[in-house]
DNA sequence: TGGAAGTCATACAAAAATGTATATCACACC
DNA sequence: GGTGTGATATACATTTTTGTATGACTTCCA
């Protein structure tokens, strides 16, 4: 039944190994002395039958067995990470450690502000914030709450659909002195636009109709979000970005009613986490705040009233 | 970055107490000795800050925080299974274990013959075959592929629907001889029915249109298809099953016209395991049997090809 | 009520894993 | 071309972990 009488011990030694390329390494990471990584190593091969590094001076290279078996050593590592944030807090008690990932504008632009009256709220909880843009993996509990803009698809998800963010076209007051104001969309051409680099599927699918402006029209071609914001904010040119966003930062809107584009959030946790105090706490406090933030004139579906 | 200092092993020595309920029992689940696993769980606690069982003479009952950490504990335990089913066969040879997960019915009455001709082909590969009507968590790796019939909804697996496999009404020609064939979908009433016990969203979503027949129609409820399956055959009354299931064990098949049900079938597989020539040649395998059962006329759509 | 069988906890010896020190080798750089 | 840096492998002492043996306790059942 058990899994067989292989000491877990050994992949987190393979892994350390495989991350930081050298059994030196692995034992700096891990606090250990690089003879007992080796020990480790070579008992793995031996208990598993299948050689896992090739041995070279200036390191270990991992062979296609290993390359393999890393996923499997991830998912693991993932799962004793996410194990002790479980045990960073009692349970009926509103305090411990909840990781959460998040877009980079959602990170650094949304997210603070709403992190910090829950800090005040509830100053036992520790934040992780882990921004990026590719979406992290809920399944591998990389993450204990996840904010997201499209919806989870995951039976083992807990997800809300907290609100729908408008995205719109925006540009500095400076900038639109000197280039003057578009009436239309065509008269966009004749601007400096700030957009995407590599086109994605999402973009793909919102591009509003009547607006077939591909990358090639932009000046300014870029996938950091935030950079482009500050672009827009340092009066480059015209770019889209969240409504509440631009208005916070005192741009002016351009073409309103021709540009509607929306971005939906989502809130996702994971299923298991459901009787955790502090992570319902902390999702419910995200769907309010994001909420609150998109402008929502319904009332949130919070995890507390659901259950 | 790493996690924090813990050895692994804690977490596997406190799953075992958890799941055998006393320090003997997971001592001989996992070849050691008592006094060891209590070190161990009183090193975890003392690590933690948390206290996880609370000692009675009869064995160790888990607090709420062991509860919490559970779920945490057996997403490592199956990954760590995986690896070791990964490392089973070497990257190109045809040899090592493949877990597959699939309902009670096709486990028992479709794969079989599958698995038989996979095997006489690829005689290296071992299979480990899981029959749950529950959906197991490829997620925790459970199982290395699922044969389903739901659309998998996950971002992380790789799934092909291989047929739609007909369901029709049947029955033994001794009960149609002794209580005579129904000509229409009303006729049901006067006959001996086998059914479902809990109605399922899919049951309810598949119901043909003039066929309201809920459970309390039915003279055998029952949720084990194995056990209707085997009612139909013995000559209990008419029940629904899979056509080619029907058509193998001889049945008569009733109104077909009226009862027009489909199921389809999924095969699923973590992508992680892409690169894995022994699960890929499984995973094309039951593709290819699964469709060829469910008399899929177009050509199935293979890994191999794919990549 | 008494005994058998199960549990956990503790003391001590044995075994196993770890760390220290050192030798050897490859590579980059002056 | 020599030298410094950083890598792995090995020998040996030390520390740590494990196992054995035993005692105290509870539960169950005759």
């Amino acid at each position: 039944m058990t899994s067989s009488d292989l000491t877990w011990d050994l992949f987190r030694s393979f892994l350390a190994v495989l991350r930081e390329g050298s059994l030196s390494g692995a034992a700096r990471a891990l606090g250990m002395t690089q003879p007992s990584l080796g020990r480790h190593v070579r008992e793995l091969e031996a208990s598993l039958g299948v050689p896992l590094f090739s041995r070279a001076s200036h390191g270990l290279v991992p062979t296609d067995a290993a390359l393999e078996l890393q996923p499997h050593a991830e998912a693991m590592a993932s799962a004793a990470a996410s194990a002790l944030r479980a045990a960073s807090g009692a349970k009926d008690e509103l305090r411990g450690v909840v990781r959460i990932t998040a877009s980079e504008v959602n990170g650094v632009e949304v997210l603070p502000p709403i992190l910090a009256a829950m800090h005040r709220r509830s100053p036992g909880i520790v934040f992780e914030l882990s921004t990026t843009n590719r979406t992290e993996n809920l399944l591998r509990r990389d993450a204990d709450i996840a904010v997201r803009s499209s919806p989870p698809d995951q039976d083992a998800l807990v997800a809300r659909k907290v609100c729908v963010i408008p995205i719109g076209l925006y540009a500095h007051a400076d900038y639109l002195a000197a280039a003057g104001r578009p009436k239309t969309l065509a008269d966009l051409t004749r601007h400096t636009l700030i957009g995407y680099d590599e086109e994605t599927p999402y973009i793909r699918a919102t591009r509003p109709a009547g607006m077939p402006y591909q990358r090639e029209f932009f000046s300014l071609r870029t996938d950091n979000d935030l950079a482009g914001l500050a672009a827009i904010r340092a009066g480059f040119g015209i770019g889209a970005c969240q409504v509440p966003l631009g208005r916070r930062a005192g741009l002016v809107r351009l073409l309103p009613k021709s540009v509607d584009i929306a971005l939906p959030i989502w809130v996702v946790m994971h299923e298991d986490q459901r009787t955790s105090l502090r992570i319902r706490t902390v999702f419910d406090h995200l769907v309010e705040g994001l909420a609150a933030y998109g402008g929502s004139r319904t009332s949130p579906k919070l995890l507390t009233s659901g259950a």
